[in-house]
DNA sequence: AGAGTACGGTGACAAAGTCACCGACGCGTT
DNA sequence: AACGCGTCGGTGACTTTGTCACCGTACTCT
C-alpha cells in the first residue's frame, strides 16, 4: 500500500521522521492465523506487537476452569502486555489469541528497547497504552464487581455484533466473555427474548431490538 | 541514616552507580501525613514516588457509591500508576491515600524521564514494575469474579492484621475493602466467630484462630 | 445531658452462581 | 438410514451474594 502503516496509528503518527523510519525498518509484517496462541503461559512473546489489521482476545483462564476476556486489540493498536513482558522477562497468566487473522508489525525486543531509549516521543507513545491499559483494567473490576449481568451482556452483544445484526457465539462463549456461568447467560437471555429484543437460535442470536439494548447497556456509567 | 534509600529497593540496588546517584542527587524526600490523598481525580503527581516508609492505599469510588481496593503499595516500593500518569498525562479513575504516615522519595517528571532515557536498567526496573502490577491487576479480576467472599474476607484479615493479633476496623471499611456490602461482611464474620476464629468488638476484630482462617484463605490458589 | 453520627444487627427479598440432569441438534461413521 | 457422540441449550432446586428498609446501641461533640 502507498501508506506505510506508522501513519495508521494515532499515536505512532506524531513521531519524529526518524523513529518513524527505524520502526519501519526494523520491524517484520507477519500473518497470523486465526486462532493461534500469540502468548500466553509458556509463550514467552519475543517481539513487540503493532496490530495492522484483525483482533487480538486477551483472556485469563483460572485454575478452576473459569474463564474470563479481559480486552481486546483492535487494528491500530499494539499490546503493552507484549511489552511488559518482553522487558520484565515475567511470564503472565493470561493468553492472547488471534480472534480472526492477523497481520502485525513485529518490532523486536533490542530495537523496541533502543526506541524508548532514544525517542521521546516513542517513549511517551508506550507509556501512553499503558496506562490506557491499566485505567481499562480499573474500568473493568469496577464493573465485574458491581455491574448486573443483565447490562453487561447487552454491552457486550452489542460490541460483539460490530454493527451487523447478528452475533455467532454460543451462551457458554458469552459466560466465557462475562466471566459468569452459562445458565446465568441462557436466562438473560430468554428475558431479552421475552422482551422482544432478541431472537435466538442455535449458535446465534439475532439483534431485533439494537435500541433497548444499547439503553440497558449505556447504564454501565 | 548511612545506607542511601536506592541500595533498600530491590529493583534499584542493581542500578549503575552513575543512576544509583542520579536518583538520589535529583530527588527530593517528603513527609507525607496520614489522611493525604497523594493522587486522584482532578489530582495529577508531579512526581514519581518511591516509598521509603509507609503505606499507600489505592482504590476505586464509582460514582454508585461503591468502593474497592485495588492495590497497597507498601516501603520498598514505587508507584507505576504515578508514573504512567506522569508521562501520559493522564488522569486516573483511582486514587491514592497515605494510610500511615509516609516517607517517600519523589523524582520529578523530567528527571523520570532522563532517567529512562539513559539508564537500561532503570528502564528495565520500571517495566518490571509495570508488569508486577498488570499482573496483579489480572489475579485480582480473577478473585473478585470467581473467588467466595468468605475466602477473600478471611485472605483480607490475616494481610490487615500484619502480624498482630487483632485488626482495627469497621464492617463498612472491611466492604470497601472487598467491593461488597456491609451485610455481607456482617454475615460471613458472624460466622467466623460463631466456628470461634474470631472475637468482635466495635472497631475492632481480635482473631482468634489464625490457622484456621489461613486455611480458608489459602483456597485462593 | 442531649443531639447527632457511626456502627452493627436483622429480616425479607432479588440477583447471581452452582449442581444435576435432560432433550435436541449437528455431524460424523458405519 | 441408523447409530453414536459431542455440543448446545433448557430446567428446577438450592446456595451464595447483593439490596433495601429499618432498628438499637455506642461513641463524640458541645
Amino acid at each position: 500500500m502507498a501508506e506505510p502503516w506508522v501513519e495508521r496509528f494515532p499515536g505512532l503518527a506524531r513521531l519524529e521522521g526518524d523513529t518513524k523510519k527505524r520502526l519501519l525498518t526494523r520491524s517484520t509484517i507477519r500473518e497470523i492465523p486465526e486462532g493461534t496462541v500469540i502468548f500466553g503461559p509458556g509463550v514467552s512473546p519475543e517481539h513487540m506487537l503493532f496490530l495492522l489489521e484483525g483482533k487480538v482476545r486477551v483472556q485469563q483462564v483460572s485454575d478452576t476452569g473459569h474463564e474470563i476476556v479481559l480486552y481486546r486489540i483492535h487494528a491500530g493498536e499494539s499490546c503493552v502486555l507484549t511489552t511488559a513482558c518482553l522487558l520484565a522477562f515475567k511470564d503472565y497468566a493470561a493468553e492472547g489469541i488471534a480472534e480472526s487473522n492477523v497481520r502485525a508489525a513485529l518490532v523486536p525486543r533490542v530495537e523496541f528497547d533502543d526506541l524508548v531509549a532514544t525517542s521521546s516521543s516513542f517513549r511517551g507513545f508506550v507509556f501512553a497504552a499503558f496506562s490506557k491499559r491499566i485505567t481499562d483494567l480499573f474500568q473493568m473490576i469496577d464493573e465485574v464487581a458491581f455491574q448486573r449481568t443483565d447490562v453487561r451482556l447487552a454491552d457486550r452483544l452489542i460490541e460483539l455484533s460490530e454493527h451487523q445484526d447478528s452475533v455467532a457465539t454460543t451462551h457458554q462463549t458469552l459466560a466465557g466473555e462475562l466471566g459468569t456461568a452459562r445458565e446465568v447467560i441462557s436466562r438473560q437471555l430468554r428475558e431479552f427474548q421475552r422482551r422482544g429484543w432478541i431472537e435466538q437460535s442455535r449458535g446465534r442470536i439475532e439483534l431485533v431490538d439494537r435500541r433497548q439494548l444499547a439503553r440497558l447497556a449505556s447504564q454501565k456509567a
